[in-house]
DNA sequence: TTGAAATACGTTAGCGCTAACGTAAACTTC
DNA sequence: GAAGTTTACGTTAGCGCTAACGTATTTCAA
């Protein structure tokens, strides 16, 4: 290759780099000398070499919903800006696999990592305080990241949702979610929800856990659980995401329940299907797409060295819809 | 580190990768020694001395509905069971970023690379060419693939639904979809599902292209656009997908028509809100988690150099549902 | 005209691994 | 117990690049 445009093989690195020192006539020997003998540089080669790649790795619980290619998409067309390569992986929210992602970045010596949720395993966070990484965790937000942090309040985005439906009128909600222990952020809101009520001497009177499907099928079958299994009456129910509350929604009127006049129905996120909806969910907003694009520019800071804020608290917006109203 | 354990580097490298000529002994000595010096091993430096990764790039047009987040999640299990790693990136339906991911790719000198869909950019096919990378095309079926392929014949598909719909007396169909250009596959199902109606001497009366929202709210957009603009009466719409399908249904539903009764819908992929509608939509469903699981395999076995099938057709269902009726 | 500065290269010495081969000791086998 | 075989290492020579530092050659100011 080098041989070929009769120059060293300094000077190819330079020219195929567009780094200066190569004289234009040169420079475009060499690329005219690439282009006939089919040289791709080695990206492993110059990794190596420099010792700093320009590698970030992201890890999302899961893509079923929307929400996490939402934030992945933002983070993405940001990070490609800087000229940086962006490597993803889903946990299906498996901490273990999260681990086996962080190690797998770690050995590429990527310059970032980015993780979802602020619980980690012990060996994911020695490994990440020991690898020379810059750290953003997303989505939820922490007083107290390991690095960098952009996200919600899921706790307290839940405890408004409850409030305001309080103020409403109701009086004994339902929650329809995930198994305990999966899916740590929709525990939060649905914990802060609670406390509303209890504040109020009231409590969450019902709850349906749905494993595997989280999505509209699982608000259904929720939805149905609730409704067939015997146990106390309940006004309201708050559910994982929109997805879900629709599911619900639809079970609802099969089973000819009058929403929001018999049972009121609120979710998490605003999602797209709440735009085409006659009866849109009553909901709360989740910025998706600036968590991922601020998320990615500091992440970018930090690896640049640039010193910024470390934590980034981002607001929901309470939507309301037509699946509640007030009951007086 | 090699030190610290009182052994050579090769000792480390074999223990570390846990290859045998190594005792038992010096093996926990090594890994105690990595433990304590926080030594983790360089993938790059690997993939340079051994002049081969577990590399597979996979792009896919986009995460917008869920369709390829299925293909995707299938496909990453089974690259994980081989031990390959799995990078990603979406094209937005832009071919220069499909080429910029494949040039990004082969400069990392993955082992296999999996394309969406048959149309690529001449660049693109003269890198895969001249790279040894496995090359697999997904999604979109082609008898003469650059090197592997599973997917569907979406012309046949759509030719299939229009059939159909011609059988239940449906005369004039409109399209809603995408910008021509932008999504290929789509536009062969519309080729073929016109195609159906073409050979009865009947034709596509109607069409309605949405940029930029592809999913409920287009479909809202896009059946609002039909109805409001002068134009030839139609008796069914074939959508890009269920979502769009769902929105358009939406609309008709706050104006007051009458689904299946004045209006047909029909769509395609068979996601998953279509198992709580109470109204299903027509739709054919497309085998994602079969096409991501049977190229990933397809793909690996190429690597591996194991002769095998080139090209899988699969199957779309179609599922009738309660957004169409015989018209007679 | 001359010394300093800039330009356009080339040379050297790694980056952190691993394949391939070498070697000494322990273990077989008959 | 001599010769072959296995085991458990170590040594050597790269993989394909780039940072850092040469060294000619040209440019320019005074």
């Amino acid at each position: 290759m080098a041989a070929r445009a009769g120059v060293s093989i300094m000077s190819v690195s330079r020219a195929m780099r567009g780094v200066e020192g190569v004289s234009t006539e040169t420079r475009s020997r060499i690329l005219d000398a690439a282009e006939a003998l089919r040289y791709s540089p080695s990206s492993v080669a110059g990794a190596l070499a420099t010792a700093n790649s320009s590698l970030v790795g992201v890890s999302v619980p899961t893509l079923q919903d929307s929400v996490f290619s939402d934030i992945f998409s933002a983070m993405r067309s940001t990070f490609e800006r800087s000229g940086m390569q962006t490597v993803f992986d889903t946990t299906e929210y498996d901490n273990a696999r999260e681990e086996a992602f962080v190690e797998r970045m770690i050995a590429w010596r990527a310059a970032g990592i980015v993780l979802s949720g602020g619980h980690h395993t012990p060996r994911t966070r020695r490994m990440l305080r020991r690898a020379n990484v810059s750290v953003l965790e997303i989505w939820s937000w922490s007083a107290d990241p390991i690095e960098l942090c952009v996200g919600l309040d899921h706790e307290a985005s839940g405890y408004a949702m409850g409030r305001r439906l309080l103020e409403m009128g109701y009086q004994s909600p339902a929650y329809i979610g995930p198994q305990p222990g999966y899916d740590r952020r929709a525990e939060q809101r649905c914990r802060g929800f609670t406390r509303a009520f209890v504040e109020q001497g009231l409590s969450l009177v019902r709850q349906a856990w749905v494993t595997g499907k989280h999505s509209f099928a699982g608000g259904r079958i929720g939805m149905a659980n609730l409704l067939d299994k015997p146990g106390p009456a309940f006004d309201l129910v708050y559910f994982l995401n929109d997805h879900m509350a629709f599911g619900g929604l639809e079970e609802c009127r099969a089973r000819g329940i009058k929403v929001p006049d018999q049972l009121g129905l609120a979710a998490f996120n605003g999602l797209q299907i709440n735009d085409v909806l006659r009866q849109p969910i009553t909901t709360s907003y989740s910025p998706r797409a600036d968590i991922g694009e601020q998320g990615a520019r500091m992440l970018i800071g930090a690896i640049k060295g640039v010193a910024q804020e470390r934590s980034v608290k981002l607001e929901p917006t309470i939507m309301m819809g037509e699946t509640t109203k007030a009951r007086w």
